[in-house]
DNA sequence: ACATTGATTGTTATT
DNA sequence: AATAACAATCAATGT
């Protein structure tokens, strides 16, 4: 699998800094063993999990024709004009074994999503505009009609005996931004769960592009899992199933499934689109577990919650939106489903995995329809997925990173058990090989972030319990993001945008325990529009992304620049009054290229190069490391 | 009532 | 009986 991270954002710096000399290849790889499903040389997808098996018919990805991969490409395209790092590619794909790579894909090339960007908070810090980096739906033609992302603060002592375990989650490094951010890009992806089961995978026809973790462990278990295929022949039924379900299929054709009064839904009927709400729950969730492992349900669903009113309208409504869209979608499959089981004869294929057509010949009993696949749990699929986003990725992405087993996740060893700790080489698996050494850390925090769905929650922190977020998110500062946000006047640029426009990455900035250590060193984030940031220096500040780079900054600590998503073409939020670049004074100009952060080219190479050898000096690497 | 996740527990089926 | 697989339950919250 390949994590994709975006990190067209920040070209300039990612030009820069990943341009290595003699190495004109943009492919930064990440190679471990254990990739079950992928060899550095095979695509992103289709684990062959066994397509063929399915017979999955293709189907369009999303329905939102924004979401087209010639729109996407194009629109990469777009970025790449002009600026200097136009030839550079602008995402990062990493490649690992995790079936959920799926949900990395969710990185919107084009868009910011991961747009990083904390805002400089005064004590107690504002909630600002939520704004969730999730686009849904319209990942390339939604430009962040507000880039400014949402803010929380939590107090550091709530969060080390709340969600996180001791030191657990420190942060979320840039990669797991990005798979959170980018959660559920695609439009289509909510679409394409939602569509009956005949449709489940994406246009291109790789499972692994449409299916998350989940689904790929539902797809292995299920289907993979040693299971050839068995004819099991029983009184009166002739089923064809797995061998992993060779019970359910003997025993459903002679004996009905455990009676329990309730009736046994068909697996083939279509799954009623869930709410904005609980889409907006899955998103988030997988951030906050992967930060906190040990946050309990409650715990998450208090945050989720609190997320959740802090959400903009705008951005509740691009839920609901793809809750609608989902909607529409489950009634047709619906009424398709309908009309197939009426026209369906009385024959059934037992233990067949949901896809009708060419059902395989088969006698089967009288019995109503004989789940192909028990309608477990585990077998659910998630009815939205940034599937399409993987194909966005793939025609964009120009970085690949071979990860190890991405789910490692070492303290609790919550997730699941990583193939390889070793230390993370970066090698690149494309045209030429540049090695990148990066910290084990940073690539286990991308590991665990891509562990599933990128959620939007950027940078998750401990947050305590009962009290719901709310406490721990101090003030909410007004969306950035709202339909109408900084109605006149604000310094933020409102960007009238689409009302699709993806919110930008929801922010979650840890403040210092009322210990108030002042915040010896914080460590100031700023997003590409200069919005800064503080956080403790506890808070690794991880960043998965190649293009994150860490600059040493005078006196308040170190400047982290995260720039993971281009540049929304809308007027970004207010940017830094003057240029970003150390010791340079001048205002910031408005560029195409850049987010009103610098004054000139010049003073964006300047930058990113003092920042990214900054970033090796962190990294404890001499900037010749990376050669 | 049901959706979100995931751990746990209970039930059922198979060996 | 032991084991495996499946199903239900629970947590907090929103629709």
């Amino acid at each position: 699998m390949r994590y994709v991270l975006n990190v067209s954002h920040c070209l300039y710096c990612f030009c820069f800094c990943w341009q290595f000399p003699g190495g004109s290849d943009n492919y930064l790889a990440i190679s471990e063993e254990g990739h079950p499903f992928l060899s550095s040389s095979e695509t992103f997808h289709t684990p062959s999990l066994g397509d063929e098996e399915f017979e999955i018919p293709p189907i369009s990805l999303d329905p939102d024709p924004a979401l087209s991969v010639s729109d996407v490409v194009s629109h990469f395209g777009e970025l790449g004009d002009g600026g200097p790092s136009s030839s550079v590619p602008g995402n990062a794909v990493v490649e690992g074994d995790d079936p959920s790579f799926a949900s990395t894909f969710v990185n919107p090339p084009s868009q910011g999503l991961e747009h990083l960007s904390l805002m400089s908070q005064q004590g107690g810090g504002p909630m600002l505009g939520s704004t969730l980096g999730m686009d849904l739906g319209h990942p390339i033609g939604s430009q962040f009609s507000s880039s400014s992302p949402m803010t929380i603060d939590v107090p550091l002592t709530d969060m080390n005996h709340s969600l996180l375990g001791h030191n657990q989650l420190t942060t979320i490094d840039q990669s797991e931004l990005s798979a959170q951010l980018g959660l559920s890009l695609g439009g289509g992806t909510i679409l394409a769960r939602s569509q009956s089961p005949d449709q489940p995978l994406s246009a291109t026809g790789s499972p692994s592009e449409s299916l998350q973790d989940d689904d790929m462990d539902d797809f292995r278990r299920s289907v993979l899992v040693d299971s050839p295929v068995s004819l099991s022949v029983s009184p009166g039924v002739i089923s064809l199933s797995p061998s992993l379900a060779e019970q359910p299929a003997t025993s459903v054709a002679v004996a009905p499934p455990t009676l329990k009064g309730k009736k046994k839904k068909d697996p083939n009927e279509p799954q009623k689109p869930v709410s904005a709400y609980a889409l907006f729950f899955r998103d988030t969730q997988a951030a906050i577990k992967g930060q906190n492992p040990n946050a309990t349900f409650g715990e998450v669903s208090k945050i989720v919650a609190s997320m959740w009113d802090s959400l903009g309208e705008e951005q509740k409504q691009v839920y609901k939106r793809k809750t609608e869209a989902a909607k529409k979608d489950y009634l047709k499959a619906l009424a398709a489903y309908r009309a197939n089981q009426l026209s369906q004869p009385t024959i059934e294929v037992l233990d067949t995995p949901p896809s009708p057509p060419a059902a395989p010949a088969a006698v089967a009993a009288p019995e109503p329809p004989p789940p192909a696949q028990p309608p477990t749990r585990s077998s659910r699929i998630p009815q939205h997925a940034p599937d399409n986003n993987t194909i966005t990725n793939i025609c964009t992405s120009n970085i690949i990173i071979d990860l190890p087993q991405v789910t490692t996740r070492s303290r609790t060893g919550a997730y699941k058990p990583a193939a390889s700790t070793a230390a993370a080489n970066v090698t690149p698996t494309l045209p030429t090989v540049t090695k990148i050494i990066i910290p084990k850390q940073q690539l286990q925090s991308m590991a665990a972030s891509s562990a599933r769905q990128p959620p939007p929650l950027q940078q998750m922190q401990n947050t305590p319990p009962p009290p719901r977020l709310q406490q721990m998110v101090h003030s909410p500062a007004p969306p950035p993001l709202q339909a109408k946000p900084r109605g006149g006047g604000g310094a933020g640029q409102v960007t009238a945008t689409v009302t699709t426009a993806p919110p930008p990455p929801l922010q979650i900035k840890i403040v210092p325990a009322p210990v108030q250590t002042d915040v010896a060193t914080p460590i100031i984030v700023t997003t590409a529009a200069g919005a800064p940031v503080s956080a403790t220096p506890a808070m690794a500040v991880e960043v998965a992304q190649p293009a994150a780079i860490v600059t040493a900054e005078g006196e308040e600590g170190m400047e982290v620049e995260l720039n993971g998503s281009p540049a929304p073409e809308v007027a970004p939020p207010a940017g830094p009054a003057v240029c970003v670049r150390a010791g340079c004074n001048n205002p910031p100009i408005e560029s195409k290229d850049w987010d009103r952060e610098y004054c000139s080219n010049e003073c964006v190479a300047t930058h990113c190069k003092d920042v990214f050898m900054a970033w090796c000096v962190i990294r404890g690497q001499s900037s010749t490391t990376v050669t």
